[in-house]
DNA sequence: TTCAATGCTGACACCGGTGTCATAATGTCG
DNA sequence: CGACATTATGACACCGGTGTCAGCATTGAA
């Protein structure tokens, strides 16, 4: 069994192997007999194109590189789902790329990883989507990249996001609707656009109810589980200890409910606990997270999509996109008693 | 600022391009005067080889692409952390490709896979590992694969795994010596080669402790946390209840804790719960569920180095390695009052 | 009827490497 | 010192596609 190349498929058909290539990349000016006599020889020799003959001609790769930095397994696996679901909609492939934003010298890693992969275009996921240096690099090698869930929007390049503020004023609100005045609140990575974003939210929430934002109640996290530990011990150990406890994602809720059930507290009745993302965890423990859900896979997807069809024909015309997160209500909230 | 290719350096350096490409490749037969300044235009232009246009040339793709099927993000992030590290060692490249073994024909995905992506090899994560048809298709097609955390080893093939029925012996031996008869067992997805292995190590415990196995402590899982609630309700219904459930995987002991605490059972003390994988919720939750560790990084890194070194100089000697799982033990467990 | 415009097709160079083979330079030995 | 083996190097084809451009056929307008 030969391999079947574009020379095989041009002597079977009888026509050279520019115009097997015009049927390949639908060119106009091939005559609609040659077109069908060269499409069915595709079918009958089974050809596909090498994309790396393809690539070595155009000078590309076909490939996006996804770079995350991120302790959520689950908001990962998101953004790649998300990611190649538009990569193989494009026949591009996704080369995915952990690094640490605070690494040493991230700029070099991405820099051999351009020199070594000749990726086509690269996907920003938190934190780098917010990451000046990197984009400024990015934007002087004239790599294509699109930048998800990034808070700053003033920019000319793709940018697809939730609106974290709006998910965040939503889940404080649905607290103080419960009654709860003394929400403590956890913060999350200060590399992370959305750590700002979230505390945002809630502050606007506290003021347009009429609430005095308390600045004992804010803990510093990191998004991390074990962060969470830490902030929540210094809250729960609060006198008086707030009703409510607001975590900018669901692992530093998880770690306060954890802390809490040792401490013998019933939650929701004697302190109610809101978390941020969705992730698996909300719905594994007892009592359910509430939480605010945001369309990762959506964003990643749109963002990528976009991507592609910027790499295909450059236009001017920048994308960006707020798409909505919503409040998941679980068992963790309850009304004040 | 041109592009910098073997013909640049080339003729920078006074040589011509096969001598380049021979200082590139580590060949004999040139003088170490010659490389020597080679090497230093290497250096003095920042050259890096294109893989494409030696993709091209050699046909090989330098991509690994890596196949699973998993309702575990932890476990799917440990695997490619694993693959990924192996590959960045041997300038290759990750391509992940989940896809479901029992979808509509697998076999013309994974073909359909191979043709556009022309990939070097392929490892197997769970449960592709121990899927015949997959397997013997590779083997038709010559693609080399690596099998992580199979079963089967009479093949000869390279396949690292780590030793579930052990790991499952030491979990229900470490239940029995805390005084535990009446172990529940949840088995995992049928599909999954684990399954069976952790199954036979939790009756060997109970054989050799001359503890009778009894049927109706069993219970159909399929790994997923959904399955384990369904699992638990059962199994926490049961008259007498049994002072311990050993789960094939952690989020369904997670889903049995869920529903132990929803029915006020205190954990360990009415009952014990152990699961298996180390997943991050067994330290997530309240009480923390005593279960086994197994080295995924490491085996998937091992499988992913052998498979390359197999690509490059192919080999009849296969590699078969077991690898040790730990038991790890946390709160969820005690002996029984 | 003639000429220009347009449509269709193929020859050929090129992308940036590697493989083959011929040849020049050097070393070895009787 | 000449015959021969060995080492070092380069010319050139090749991998499988795409881009450029020339040439021929056909069409439309003058």
């Amino acid at each position: 069994m030969k391999k079947v190349t574009i020379n095989s498929v041009a002597s079977y058909a009888g026509v050279s192997k520019k115009t097997v290539s015009r049927v390949l990349n639908n060119e106009p000016n091939v005559s609609d007999a040659t077109r069908e006599k060269v499409l069915k020889v595709f079918k009958e020799l089974d050809y596909t194109p090498n994309p790396i003959a393809r690539g070595l001609a155009q000078n590309r790769s076909f490939i996006i590189g996804c770079l995350y930095d991120n302790p959520s397994k689950s908001y990962i696996t998101r953004v790649q789902t998300g990611a190649l679901a538009a990569c193989h909609d494009h026949n591009y492939n996704l080369l995915i790329h952990p690094c640490e934003l605070r690494g040493q010298d991230l700029i070099n890693n991405i820099e051999q990883l351009l020199q070594t992969s000749r990726l086509d275009g690269i996907v920003l996921t938190p934190p780098f989507s917010d990451f000046p240096e990197l984009v400024t690099f990015l934007k002087s090698k004239k790599i294509p990249y699109a930048r998800v869930a990034s808070a700053v929007l003033e920019d000319d390049s793709i940018s697809v996001r939730s609106n974290d503020e709006q998910g965040a004023f939503e889940i404080t609100e649905h607290l103080i609707k419960l009654g709860h005045k003394e929400i403590a609140f956890i913060k999350g990575h200060p590399d992370h656009s959305a750590t700002e974003q979230r505390f945002k939210g809630y502050r606007r929430a506290l003021a347009s109810n009429g609430i005095e934002f308390n600045e004992r109640l804010v803990e510093e996290g990191n998004f991390s589980y074990h962060s969470g530990v830490d902030s929540a011990r210094t809250i729960l150990d609060l006198e008086p200890r707030p009703t409510a406890v607001f975590a900018s994602n669901d692992y530093m809720a998880a770690a306060v409910l954890k802390l809490a059930t040792q401490m013998q507290l019933k939650v929701p009745d004697d302190i109610s606990i809101a978390g941020f993302d969705n992730a698996p965890i909300a719905r594994h423990i007892w009592p359910g997270l509430t939480t605010i859900a945001q369309p990762v896979e959506e964003m990643t997807h749109q963002a990528v999509t976009q991507l592609i069809s910027h790499i295909s024909e450059p236009q001017e015309t920048p994308y960006q996109v707020t798409l909505e997160a919503k409040l998941i209500t679980r068992e963790s909230t309850a009304a004040i008693k």
